[in-house]
DNA sequence: GATTGTGAATAAGTTCACAGCC
DNA sequence: GGCTGTGAACTTATTCACAATC
């Protein structure tokens, strides 16, 4: 038996398992027992090498006759990003971009949960919003240390996204995915996932235009 | 991610040259007339190298004495990303994310024009949502050649999402922000940016586990 | 003296290619 | 025969380090 290397998955690698992850319980919900590399690297718009080398963090559980098993496999990713238990997730700031992400937890999400929901503007803390709860931020302190919270959405406006990305620091925050396009000073040991869309706007934007330009 | 690229920038590169402008229009707006590469690297989020080497493939403008002039800098940013026009875009699903995206483009982008949206539920085409006047998807062909749009935003639901994709594809789209959770399979020359935001969750998720376990 | 621009070095990420297996 | 697991090769991305510049 191998020692496997549980320590120095990059946040891409982690993302691809994330997805195989997804693909693999639809492919269980179908019935299917095994896939081989080609075809979940069909699905994962990725390649085989790829998929054989992210499957090698992972327990390695393949046989060239059958390919992976689907529901072993999937099992193992699920050991790897450690949800043995439902984690738990905070959401700051109730504008349009957090109501979708609402929504999204709405559609019943497996592995995490959405347990306390904050926004600055009084109108609308202790209202019900998506069916969520709206908390003030003088209860974040509280809340994201009785309910052992160490992951944080921020959906809010660049105006006050340093400060509250600071708060939610020093109440024991270590983790954010950051929809502002304000780029955060975390302290070292925090991560932070940004997601501008701005950017990203922009960035199709120019490929759409290089593309166009070729013919 | 698929690339197409001809030789060039990387979406890497080309995403942070459209923060670096940003950044630059924000200081501009401030009466700041130069930066240094350590300042923009600061507010970026990255490295004093990063920046220079980015700004590299800009016409390089910087003086040891100086730093890099803001106005002009922006203005070549600019050039690079080919935003002499503004760029049409057009956005198909218009569910909670869509709206989102939506509110965004109220927020007037300057570089990009929200030209027409589209949904296929019948109840909401023809209706003003948001401010924008729905379109049905047999208006789509007409539309994105009338409009000669060449970027398209898909924030719809998994399903049917491979098979609006081939419709705009074969409407003359060429370059697509992909918000689904489904890997688009696109000819080759097609930019396809995927931003899976339950993917994005979990690897949030893994790293916020982790950094709480290593106290 | 501090900073730019950049070749060279390093690190990170991906693909190749092939032995061993079913 | 086609597949997995994996060292090695390769490609891409980032950082270093330093001469040239202001």
């Amino acid at each position: 038996m191998r020692e496997r290397g549980r320590q120095g998955l990059s946040a891409k690698a982690i993302g691809r398992l994330s997805l195989y992850r997804r693909l693999l319980q639809v492919l269980e919900l179908h019935g299917v027992e095994a896939v081989f590399s080609h075809e979940l690297a069909t699905l994962a718009g990725t390649t085989p090498s790829q998929v054989r080398r992210d499957l090698m963090s992972v327990e390695s559980l393949g046989t060239p006759s059958q390919g992976y098993p689907v529901l072993a496999t999937s099992q193992a990713i699920a050991a790897l990003l450690g949800a043995e238990a439902k984690q738990r997730v905070i959401l700051v700031g109730v504008g349009s971009l957090g109501r979708a992400v609402l929504h999204y937890f709405q559609r019943n999400h497996p592995h995490l949960e959405l347990t306390a929901v904050f926004d600055s503007d009084p109108a609308k803390v202790g209202r019900q919003i998506d069916g969520a709860l709206v908390h003030g931020l003088a209860e974040l302190a509280g809340l994201v240390d009785e309910l052992q919270v160490r992951t944080a959405i921020l959906t809010l406006t660049a105006e006050g996204a340093q400060e509250t990305a600071d708060r939610l620091v020093s109440c024991g925050i270590v983790s954010m995915l950051n929809f502002t396009n304000v780029r955060l000073r975390v302290r070292e040991g925090v991560y932070v996932e940004d997601t501008d869309i701005g950017v990203a706007l922009e960035r199709v934007a120019y490929f759409g235009q290089r593309a166009a330009e070729e013919d």
